[in-house]
DNA sequence: GTGAAAGCGCTAACAT
DNA sequence: ATGTTAGCGCTTTCAC
């Protein structure tokens, strides 16, 4: 594993390191012929910079750290699809860490991109963490921290999500422009901000359609897909079984959609069921499910962009950027009652 | 961002950074209680060595490259997940790659992996991929390097994958078995050794069971669902059309899935349809998809623990491995004609 | 038991 | 236009 340094060209070209480094990195001040020299043998040699010494000099490493708590989840694998491509764009390399939804290894994951100098951390932070302080430490330190999806208030730094009480809001007006009648909520856990706005909506829209708000109608779950089959059995084992139901993610959806079908009831017409993200999963169902589409490709870029601003403008101490994204509704065959047609985008 | 460094301890504490090295990495021939004021401090002060330097001095990263076509395929990620089981307790870490199937990127991530110093290279060849050099050029300079799935046999180096032909075999005796007389095969791209290895299989599945073997019945498509789509449609078309479809990936055969749906036809009796992976999705579809399950945790496991070896033990120029692993069949509704029980893992 | 010095690969003053 | 020196943070001879 012999590679060639600057100081083998040096030895060859009987110059001293600094020339060759001039040379390398086109400084005017240099001879052309030499500079020709240089150039020709680093390239026969395949001469490469070592990145580490570079690195141990300029203290800044060109990574950038993504926690994610899955990439198995669809949506956060475009989201680094939309960071990878303004990263890139920009000479960034984006390193990928998965949370797995646990607290103790997100911190881990924290250390790591903060002690192996990483330029900047964007996060979507894991469910069962409740406690902030790991992010807070190295926020204070300076270091360009950039939140998306899952957004933590407590710290005073860009962030990116969309608007969920938005989109929530749209999804559970249409149940009631179906007709339905008793429309209940199956939420995620209650700490994380977009469950919030994701129940603040739901409400917000059976006020407005004067509907009554019942407590009992809203579950929360887990964000997968067990606990949200476990959460709607109960849901359909009321007295009063609810005929519409909007799931705060489309996990979360495929979860009440077994447990529909399991209990032997029809979606639309038994159960209209509406969920949120629009993963590629949610078209390919039977039905297919409706769902509140998230511009996640988007969502990855602009917290990119936002996140690389950070490490090359360092605290302005200007204001944080909160950028809120649109979504949009997809109407599909599970939410679709009568005979319109269905909206298909496959 | 200012971090503490060896030399701030040293300062500190009248002491010599030499004796400062020692004392925090535990060298018997320090005054215990020296080494006990040391470490003290550098606790305090929340010391933490520069990875970077060391990375420096000893020319190695303690990271590991893996090279995947997709992580929004679940199949790759969870290999990966099997992958950083195994390199977490071993104190590597993992840093992700896409090819995105394109082979330029691919270039582009391996010459990252070498250049940026990475310990070892695990990789599963993107399907644009038919020229090996990159790989071959590092792997004669001794760089470590590991194939998983799709594997490179040019370059003699280990290599974990399954039994596709016996899992390929499986899958279409099973649909014989099922009454299907006409058989078609929607194949991946050819160069790719899975895809070769998965069509054996099917074609000696037929010659043992006396079934004729059509070469219009064996299509070929990219690893994807639209590709597989159009694919079909031509299958679906054709005069004699099949009763019976082994597709060579689970997002194949959900391209399968759409197509016979969307011409009307029912499954397992009209057509009977099997894939190959047993992606979690394979379970939600109407009716839910019989697929030849792969153990992709084990597989990141077993390439990992292979890797690490070799970046441990540098090239004894013993042979290499090649460890294939078994898949088991799981027969769900789209190919279980008859009134027999669904075996159901959800 | 502890310190001084060299060096990992590279760049950036500071010479000349 | 090119060479010399110092230093990024750390470990490791080699001294004492």
């Amino acid at each position: 594993m012999k590679t060639v340094t600057i100081k083998d060209l040096a030895r060859s070209l009987n110059l001293s390191t600094s020339t060759i480094s001039r040379a390398l990195r086109g400084s005017s001040e240099i001879g052309v012929e030499t500079k020709k020299r240089v150039l020709e043998l680093a390239q026969r040699l395949d001469y490469n910079p070592n990145p580490v010494a570079l690195s141990l000099l300029s203290s800044q490493t060109n990574d950038i750290g993504v926690i994610v708590p899955e990439i198995a989840n669809p949506f956060f694998a475009i989201v680094i699809a939309g960071i990878e491509d303004v990263a890139f764009a920009q000479g960034y390399h984006v390193v990928i860490y998965q949370s797995h939804e646990d607290y103790e290894r997100e911190v881990l994951n924290v250390k790591h991109i903060y002690n192996r100098r990483k330029d900047g951390l964007l996060v979507s932070v894991s469910t069962s963490t409740k406690d902030y302080a790991h992010f807070k430490t190295i926020h204070e330190r300076g270091f360009p921290i950039v939140f998306f999806d899952r957004i933590c208030e407590e710290i005073d730094t860009h962030n990116v999500s969309v608007d969920d009480f938005e989109g929530a809001y749209k999804a559970t007006e249409h149940l009631i422009k179906q007709g339905c009648e008793r429309i209940a909520h199956v939420s995620g856990p209650a700490h994380l901000l977009i469950s919030r706005r994701r129940l603040h909506g739901y409400r917000a829209a059976l006020l407005d359609y004067g509907r009554p708000i019942q407590d009992d109608w809203v579950v929360a779950a887990a964000y997968n897909t067990t606990s949200a089959l476990v959460a709607t059995r109960g849901l359909l084992a009321k007295p009063e079984r609810p005929d519409g139901i909007f799931a705060s993610s489309d996990n979360i959806a495929i979860g009440c959609h077994s447990a529909i079908t399991e209990a032997g009831l029809t979606m639309p017409d038994d159960i209209a069921l509406v969920g949120f993200s629009d993963l590629p999963m949610a078209a390919l169902l039977n039905p297919p499910l409706s769902s509140v589409a998230q511009p996640a490709f988007e969502m990855g870029r602009s917290a990119a962009e936002l996140l690389i601003n950070l490490i090359r403008n360092p605290r302005e101490h200007s204001t944080s950027i909160s950028n809120v994204l649109k979504t949009s509704l997809v109407v599909r065959k599970s939410s679709l009652r009568g005979t319109a047609v269905v909206k298909n985008d496959e």
